[in-house]
DNA sequence: TTAACATTTAACCTAATTGTTAAATGTAGT
DNA sequence: ACTACATTTAACAATTAGGTTAAATGTTAA
């Protein structure tokens, strides 16, 4: 997978809080998009994203989608490079 | 400087490869410009995105402005990170 | 098979990004 | 002061990104 599409999936802000949640456990679709204010359709365009950069992955159970994330270390990865450079811990 | 400013100043190509320039030493925006195929003044803007994100800095000597690397860090987090991913080294 | 639910996709709108050219600014030399 | 050069800023066009609502898809259960 290309960095480019690393680097443009994680200079969202939503994008990276819905790879935050993950952090602690795979969640459903509609779980995820009950944390933000905007739309499921939006928050569905958003998982795409994160998932075509490969960040996630998703595996549907009945009528729900679960996501889960595919490289954890990745957020290890951005709160150090945040805490180096002296920034806010997340956002 | 937040995080999210840095994200997004990452997120395009041809600012990762100012940066990847900056690695080896200063150098004049000018000089800059030669390596792209794009204006001088586009590459002006970039290198203003990439002075609000902090990842670099100016300074002016006579009729040059040289730019240098202000985290020559972040690119070996980079490189780092695109190996880990399994990605092309850089872009 | 129909109804209800979860999620995605399509169509559309607006705002942001990136590029261009032309004008403005800053500096050096004559 | 004038000219030449280096770089930025302004104004504009084209593209991309992110949001919305409405329609489509997939799944379960009656």
């Amino acid at each position: 997978m290309a960095l480019q599409q690393t680097l443009r999936a994680l200079s969202d802000p939503i994008r990276r809080e819905i790879l935050h949640l993950l952090k602690k456990g795979r969640m459903a679709a509609g779980d995820i998009v009950s944390h933000f204010e905007v739309t499921g359709a939006s928050i569905s365009r958003h998982l795409s994203v994160l998932k075509e950069a490969d960040l996630i992955r998703d595996c549907r159970e009945g009528k729900y989608i679960y996501y889960e994330l595919n490289a954890s270390v990745l957020e290890e990865i951005l709160l150090w490079l945040a805490e180096l450079k002296g920034a806010e811990t997340h956002d």
